[in-house]
DNA sequence: TCAAACTCTTGATCTATATCAAGTTTTTAC
DNA sequence: GTAAAAACTTGATATAGATCAAGAGTTTGA
């Protein structure tokens, strides 16, 4: 499965041969079967995962057992919680898998390490942070400015591959509205 | 006013003398009289900006005319859209002054070469965008997780010096209620 | 300094979405 | 292959927060 992240690389950093080496001599494999956890409220995170096959979410879990869903990730895509790993905190979230998903992982001192070494791969993942803060700034724009009905479009406009293999009441929590709502908008909108 | 500036790059950034003074002579003072525009929806941004004294807030209009607060920039902190800067299109954002504001811009190509030439600037840029992503996700959680109450009760107690100098009209639309929501949360928060 | 323009408060009413409940379909796991 | 569990739908009802309206303070700017 190291290839898929070995492609990604090619194609997001400017390596050499020997840096490339590098890094992959530092990845770490991993495989979650459906509904197993890669993080756990309450854990410390500790590493750089880098997603190459599957799809997980990272949510909360509120005092009535209420869950929220922050995020989805799926391959050729990056999780974690960064708060968590920056100030080495326990974890607020859960994270955990939807699919049966394979991933690499980077301890955070060898991902460090790579990143000081190795600019080209400092930079791609500088590009990274980039855009997940763009995409939080949309999210935010868009709790804050659209109708459940609008979420959803917007969602599914923006993530049409999501809506087939993410089970409706993981997406309709991360619109922020209950399932119930989620399928009457979905039979308002189909007729349309 | 560059003095702010430099104390906060003196404590973020390690920097010899000669990039201290480098960075400083890309600087370009700029002040806005309250509610002038930074940043006016259709137009590019081009900068990176600091605030070395004042307060701005970042909202978008919808077609009925409502504003959305994204967030509120204060002394000490970085403002702008990303989304526009990086991707040199038309902004979606309004940015203006909630008091008299001065700032301090740099062209994003200077303050890319200066991440480029100064790795301890670069490191500090890269740490403010960190810090800037795990807010923008803590935001997301408590708008998904969290009841108008409990929205404002952790806001005030997250910026406590907010509240006294932003109107309520603004921090109801920052928190996603309506002004007449946020006085009534106030009124019922205030007997306890 | 005074009128106009905001800002905040409070009350009455409305509505989008939540909650509760029960039935149907789909998936999971032995 | 089948029983149990999970996911989805639909209807009835409840509610948090929105909207509308009007009055009291406060700020702004000629």
């Amino acid at each position: 499965m190291y290839e898929i992240f070995q492609k990604y690389l090619d194609e997001k950093a400017e390596l050499t041969q020997a840096e490339s080496e590098r890094i992959q001599s530092f990845a770490i494999i991993k495989k979650l079967r459906k509904r197993q956890y890669l993080l756990q409220e309450g854990d410390v995170w500790k590493y750089d995962a880098f997603i190459t096959q599957g799809c997980v979410r990272t949510y909360t879990v509120d005092e009535k057992g209420g869950e929220h869903v922050n995020s989805f990730s799926i391959e050729n895509w990056w999780t974690g919680d960064r708060e968590s790993l920056m100030l080495q905190q326990p974890s607020r979230f859960n994270i955990d898998a939807i699919e049966d998903t394979e991933l690499i992982l980077f301890t955070h001192e060898n991902f460090e390490m790579l990143c000081k070494e190795i600019p080209g791969f400092n930079n791609m993942v500088n590009a990274i942070l980039q855009r997940s803060f763009i995409a939080a700034q949309n999210r935010i724009q868009a709790s804050l400015a659209l109708t459940a009905e609008e979420k959803y479009l917007n969602f599914v406009n923006k993530y049409p591959s999501f809506a087939s293999r993410i089970p409706q009441t993981m997406i309709a929590s991360y619109l922020g509205m209950t399932p119930e709502t989620l399928s009457r908008i979905r039979k308002q909108t189909a007729k349309k």
